[in-house]
RNA sequence: GUGGCUGUAGCUCAGUUGGUUAGAGCGUCAGGUUGUGGCCCUGAAGGCCGGGGGUUCGAGACCCCUCAGUCACCCCA
């Protein structure tokens, strides 16, 4: 086969395109009652934009981006995440100048140059919200609730929910102090990767999956003993909230996630159905990132998550909760003159509402009986030379198999009618 | 970037220690019904066995290279 799709990409083909129909439609009607707007920015930026939003430090800048000079020599890249070109956006229009608290939410495809795995793709899509504006823990919880209320309403269960703090630029230094100080002191049994990190990004050597550094970080100080007079209230608050609510969640001293824009808040979603890429969605406060991208210092909180791997559990659900609907109308025509008598019909009956087709390959009538079925269609019309001499058309019920003869005129009617 | 596994029909997969013409189920198409779907029966179409090289009288199978997929590491959605 000479063409090929690209590695880490994926068709989605039209039989399978009623799953993300679905998907997409829950998202934005819970978003909509959620008092969420849509935002839509570029798929690509300025490179300058996610070196500076997400950190250069972080994996997803340092090794997976999408970079590729224009022929005006700018670099721009492929957008790895939402938030940057959100809050760029934000800035740039002065949406901050209109009101005070501007909740978004986005759907669409984002990019990253790693190697494909289970829930791991280079293009994939992610749904997530930012509201920009909000200090208060009540904001936290109520993003956190927007996912979960998707996930719940669109059947997923035993999900687990996981919650920490990661502090602010108050306290988080003098704990990663405290954290080094420990990890110095069992250097050598960590892993090569652990040990690189420790001058870049010592915390995320705590949600390390390698067995050795489990073991030996068992009994590293974590985050939540070090907050500060600020961020202890807040992560308490977060926590009462939840249970405010009767949301179930465990928190997880050692979650950190990988962008380095997160302050307070940081939660993440998992589920057993995906295999090692565990997290259906993950989110957290961004208190300082406005004022790092040059706008006014905003309090923010926000998630993302991962249509690809909330398709992978919905499919793995027991009775497959996606609904599939079928033709409402299915028409056999019986040669050109059936078929010259019945589009206008169809077209009418269209125009009103209903689901149709009829058959453009001339087939047999036991061919485009087949053809209907395959189509689940609730009713088909026939009309053949008998039919068309008679000015009649038979209405056949699948279900049943019943049929009538009805006037062609009155074929409209009948088919719209109660 | 590193490692494991897998590449045979549209899909899912068999294929014996290397041996004649490469199979099954599903799907597709047609017939069984002069103009009636699903279920059933019968038949047909559909394969450079991922690609290249090698070993051999003989390779789908064995060896080497390569490409792709997949899972995992790292990290994340």
């Amino acid at each position: 086969m000479k063409y090929k799709i690209p590695t880490g990409t994926k068709d989605v083909l039209p039989s399978d395109i009623h799953k993300w129909h679905h998907m997409e439609d829950k998202i934005r009607d819970v978003m909509t009652r959620f008092n969420y707007r849509e935002i839509r920015t570029p798929i690509f930026e300025y490179t300058d934009l996610f070196k500076r939003g997400i950190g250069e430090a972080t994996d997803v800048v340092g090794k997976e981006m999408y970079t590729f000079l224009d022929k005006g020599d700018e670099s721009l890249t492929l957008r790895p995440e939402m938030t940057a070109s959100v809050i760029r956006s934000y800035i740039e229009n002065h949406l901050g100048e209109q009101q005070p608290l501007n909740k978004v939410y986005y759907l669409g495809p984002m990019f990253r140059q790693e190697r494909p795995q289970k829930g791991r793709l280079r293009q994939f899509h992610q749904f997530g919200v930012e509201a920009i504006g909000s200090p208060h823990a009540a904001q936290d919880v109520e993003t956190m609730l927007v996912s979960l209320t998707v996930y719940e309403e669109l059947g997923l269960r035993n999900l687990s929910f996981k919650i920490n703090s990661v502090g602010c630029r108050d306290c988080r230094p003098r704990y990663r102090e405290e954290l080094v100080k420990f990890l110095n002191g069992i250097k050598d049994r960590l892993s090569e990767e652990s040990k690189n990190r420790m001058a870049s990004n010592p915390l995320r050597i705590l949600d390390s999956k390698n067995k050795g550094d489990v073991e030996a970080t068992k009994n590293a100080p974590l985050m939540k003993e070090f907050l500060c007079d600020s961020c202890a209230p807040h992560f308490a608050e977060v926590q009462k909230k939840l249970k405010d609510h009767g949301i179930e969640f465990q928190i997880d001293g050692r979650l950190v996630r990988g962008l380095d824009y997160y302050t307070k808040t940081a939660y993440e979603i998992q589920s057993d159905d995906l295999g090692s890429q565990n997290a259906l969605g993950g989110g957290g406060r961004y208190d300082l990132l406005c004022e790092d991208l040059g706008g006014k210092p905003t309090p923010s909180v926000g998630f993302a998550a991962g249509l690809e791997r909330l398709l992978i559990v919905m499919e793995s659900l027991p009775d497959s909760s996606i609904p599939v609907s079928g033709l409402d109308v299915y028409f056999i025509a019986l040669g050109l003159r059936a078929q010259d008598a019945l589009m206008p019909q169809m077209h009418a009956i269209r125009r009103r509402n209903l689901r149709c087709d009829i058959d453009f390959l001339q087939r047999s009538l036991k061919a485009q009986m087949r053809e209907a079925n395959r189509h689940q269609a609730k009713k088909v019309v026939i009309v053949g030379d008998q039919e068309l001499d008679a000015g009649e058309a038979v209405i056949k019920t699948m279900e049943t198999g019943e049929q009538i003869s009805v006037p062609i005129a009155q074929l409209v009617e009948e088919l719209t009618r109660r």
